[in-house]
DNA sequence: GATGAATGAGACTTCATTCAT
DNA sequence: GATGAATGAAGTCTCATTCAT
């Protein structure tokens, strides 16, 4: 077991070194040697949990696209209101967003650029499921204007990314009573 | 003339290269070597134009900003409504957006990861002055909601980034009805 | 150790390696790949030891300027007469001079050309103390002329160099009586 | 005429931006780019001049040795005394050396380092044959020691070298008064 | 004669990956 | 499982030289 425990430490140290050597530097500056030493291990070691960059990168692309979701939905449930529902989910993101920003990061520079394989990509996708199947049930209800699922998220969620960058940057803070009215725009974006 | 036109034509050339090799692989996987060969010139040709590969990044990151403020106020006058200017330049920019897809896609990936100098990045900011001004007035007539300009940004301009990436994947296309119901939107998102 | 004893290997044969093709063609047409080449490991190897070409062959021209003052001393002590004392260490470097040509020649181009950085040069320098600490003895006894240490160095070591150059062009040749013979030269040449 | 006055300007204008350079950074970090930056032709016009960089190079050395040689001897008269002979040239060495800190600096490289072809360098000792022939004379005189030349001129001329160096970094400076107890160091070296 | 633009060859260096231990 | 050493391939950039004008 303590192996096993050293292991995922191993593995994920790795992980993490990737996505901090990947946000400061971008993709390219962060070579395999340099995620070798900031996670402790030798580059060698690297090959023995993945099977080569490209794949380190994918797999952390679907971990912190699982984190994400599972965050997403905490304390989600199907029978809330719609506008109950899509409050919560929101905030969620919106605290995902604003504070997991290496992660967020990181996930913005992996959907505007070809560093991760298409077909990862859309693995990665399939768990906003909840989210869509809520804007289904708004949208049939008339609360909700009849849109597509595209454009519900752009004028929603989308927008958070944003304001991620502008915080890691410096540029921009956000404190509880923006987010409120970040909220509210969400809101009035599209609701019928 | 003769010359200058040559001149333009090749430095225009690298840019131009440079764009669909990094919309096509990313900033890595873009070497030099490929960038001379789809320009038609060799590679060390490019130093005569460009200081360095930053250097080429840089400048086609300014150039393309530059064409994409052009745009972004055409047939805009500071006389007009509110929500007419505002109309006026968000259809320049869902205009660019969805047409010019290999610049705006350019665009996403230098703002969302570190390949582009900070410096620069700023310098390229300084074109949306009309908008903020537009904003501005708004705001004070109570025709806007009185929230920072990064959240009118992120709730009206921004979405598009995201619509434009899904077009350019193939899995949303986008028609002037589309869009005029995407302006409703963002309307909603921003007025009183 | 059989470890330390590779390191030790490569590293030293890259440096003769380097030393041998600085002195047959110059450090310009010394490319790092020739260098690998006749050192028998991969360019890239080269970097496992040295940071860069300066730093390899600064690092070579600190180890032969040591090598230098290490024969320079042999069998010297301070209790010697003066002239006992300055017979026995310019005999010593008359030997090195004569005999480790590749050295002294390598030496002798580093001395002369901006190859070297002048920090490190100045590095190199702190190895002649006993004889400048013997000529002030000299001086103060009133058998050595009261002049700068330069001056007594440019008239009884310097001029070995030169004869190391033209023994390596195979100009000139020197053997135990003409070494005695320009032993006493250099000695009238200080003596008070 | 005026044509001619040209064609000499830009000749020796890249010569003595080559002089230039090559000192201050090595005939590496001396390309032809600096060379007719700095002369302000444009580097295809040294190909009008020279065949090549080595040919460049090669004249250079034997322009600036001839430009030595000429100093040397001046005032000099076969008929003089063998120490007064000896003197002017010794004195006429030591100005030139001292004063013309660039071309004596870069007689040393070329001296030290394998840059000059064998060839052209062998041209360039033909011009101390009247020094030879002083020598000669003082020998069979019995004024000066019956030695090889090359230890004559490595005790008397070349330390100059030596004190050159140092002077051009600044570590060591000479006046009238060392140089003529520079001169006395030299002559009692060699004298009977 | 003079040039600025252009380039092929090659310089230095980095990197993802492997392999003996 | 873990590694440090090693490397072939490739990357960025420079340079001596040429050529159309």
């Amino acid at each position: 077991m303590d192996k096993k425990v050293k292991v995922v430490d191993k593995k994920s140290a790795l992980l993490e070194a990737t996505l901090t050597l990947v946000n400061n530097h971008g993709f390219h500056n962060a070579p395999m040697s340099k995620i070798a030493k900031l996670a402790g291990v030798s580059p060698a070691t690297i090959y023995l949990y993945f099977e080569n960059k490209q794949d380190l990168i994918n797999t952390l692309y679907l971990e912190v696209k699982k984190s994400f979701s599972e965050v997403a939905f905490t304390g989600y449930e199907e029978t809330m209101s719609v506008k109950k529902g899509f409050e919560i989910i929101w905030f969620n993101i919106a605290h995902y967003k604003l504070n997991s920003i290496s992660e967020s990061n990181f996930l913005s520079q992996c959907d505007t650029s070809p560093m991760i394989d298409e077909a990862i990509r859309i693995e990665g996708l399939k768990n906003l499921q909840p989210l869509l199947d809520l804007w289904e049930k708004g949208k049939s209800e008339g609360i909700i204007k009849p849109l597509s699922d595209y454009i519900l998220y752009a004028n929603t969620i989308y927008p958070l990314s944003f304001l991620m960058e502008m915080q890691q940057r410096g540029i921009f803070t956000i404190n509880e009573v923006i987010k409120s009215s970040m909220f509210q725009v969400a809101w009035d974006a599209i609701k019928m």
